[in-house]
DNA sequence: CACCGGCCTTGATTCAGATCATCGACCGAT
DNA sequence: ATCGGTCGATGATCTGAATCAAGGCCGGTG
């Protein structure tokens, strides 16, 4: 909003323009296969996919494709943590979610992608032209109803958001955040109480709608009640989950 | 969030019950079916699409389901206005969407609804068991896709909502909010540059994360500066459509 | 047609979170 | 080991929107 606001969000830019490595894949030897919506597909149809996916490869703050650009293609995350970003003309931004290993990339596009995707971290991608991929679909309709659901899911993501975005406060927004990250973890096959956040403060900011300050004041104000407890520069216990959820939930 | 916040949410709590109205449907009569999912649909489609509609007529500030509810319905509008729900536990709301003639209702919902629907005028819904819909989609596969990329633009839809929510002031949401609407409306075939406003102003604070009077002494502002004259007492002129559409993405 | 309740408007005041300003820890590059 | 830059923490101050408070308007009803 302000003068310095502006100068310091165009001061931001420091993506590396894009550039990635890529490869032939292979489908079955895939690492997360069991997590993402290539999930429980038979021999033929995994067969197929690998036929039409690519490996690619992106480092540390690559972008991936830019907000607005054509939506031709679809990708698997495998590896590493990727944002979303959304940003006005005079350069406030929007986080609208973080991808981990097993997430889709590429929905939600109307003529061009509808966010910015960005890799935090080096990340592993794999990647579809979204032509072939529906043309995969006539023979493959499991596919077609999987991504169905991954979008309906996301929708209902989308909602939660808006509810901790239109109607939270700063301790209840860390706290949704702290504890929906625990449960992707689950999700994913790890433990539930131990989140790793690949993220810098700023990004947790600019998901949350706060500022960089509000985000590590309340991060400290939740350490000092032992709701958290940082192990690393990038892990965190939470020790008393159902108390955080309580305060998610502000039931 | 205060003691007397509490109480005023619960005091709110005056919908009536769930009950309707409800009939066989002829879809070659309908009047909206140029712009909903049925469009563009062939006549044995119609047809078989016929015979699993109905349709069901809702009053005013009736509720069309709750959120938690099981989803197994989807429904189409086709005359009236529906708002979109989520409450926390201690009465604070979130509204996440206004659906009016044409749209589809019903997505976003993983096990149960992800929101809860309420009727804000009378309403009029066609009605789909969402099984005998999945059913259909085994024929007429143009059906599912349709589907499909309704839940891909309410995706964008949401992430731009949050990029609001997280991200823009009070005048630049009401203005946002006020051209999506003239959009929504040119797409429906009315005429830009004038917007209908069924819902009343706490609505409109619910959906855009603002309280009443903050939505009032916006709208007071944007008459002032004569960005908008109201014609009667739902609808209103955008007089200068490009300098509020400036405003909304604060170019 | 007077009353009531729902909705909107506007003024005064408060407050959660933003902004501004430092400082220190860490880390990779040299 | 030293530098420079990024990141995070925290104090001081400011402010946009929330809260609190009071009326006004209007449409429906007895």
């Amino acid at each position: 909003m302000t003068t310095k606001a502006v100068e310091l969000a165009k001061a931001k830019v420091k993506l590396t323009p894009r550039r990635a490595s890529c490869a032939a894949q292979d489908c079955h030897a895939c690492e997360i296969r069991d997590l993402t919506f290539c999930a429980g597909l038979d021999e033929s149809e995994i067969a197929t996919l690998s036929g039409i996916a690519l490996r690619m490869h992106f480092t540390k703050r690559r972008v991936i494709f830019h907000e607005g650009d054509a939506a031709e293609m679809v990708y698997n995350v495998t590896a590493g943590a990727v944002r979303l970003c959304k940003l006005t003309p005079d350069g406030r931004r929007q986080i609208t979610g973080f991808l981990l290993p097993g997430d889709f990339l590429g929905l939600g596009g109307r003529q061009g992608y509808a966010y910015g995707a960005e890799a935090i971290t080096n990340v592993e991608l794999c990647r579809f032209r979204r032509d072939k991929l529906e043309k995969l679909f006539e023979n493959h309709r499991q596919l077609e109803r999987r991504l169905f659901k991954i979008a309906n899911d996301e929708l209902a993501i989308a909602q939660d958001q808006m509810l901790l975005l239109g109607r939270k406060t700063a301790k209840e927004r860390l706290a949704t955040f702290l504890i929906n990250l625990s449960e992707r973890e689950e999700l994913r096959g790890g433990q539930g109480g131990v989140v790793y956040l690949p993220m810098v403060q700023e990004d947790i900011a600019d998901y949350l709608g706060l500022t960089i300050e509000t985000v590590s004041r309340t991060m400290s104000q939740l350490k000092r009640d032992r709701l958290i407890h940082q192990t690393t520069s990038h892990e965190f216990e939470l020790p008393r989950i159902e108390e955080l959820r309580h305060l998610a939930e502000q039931t």
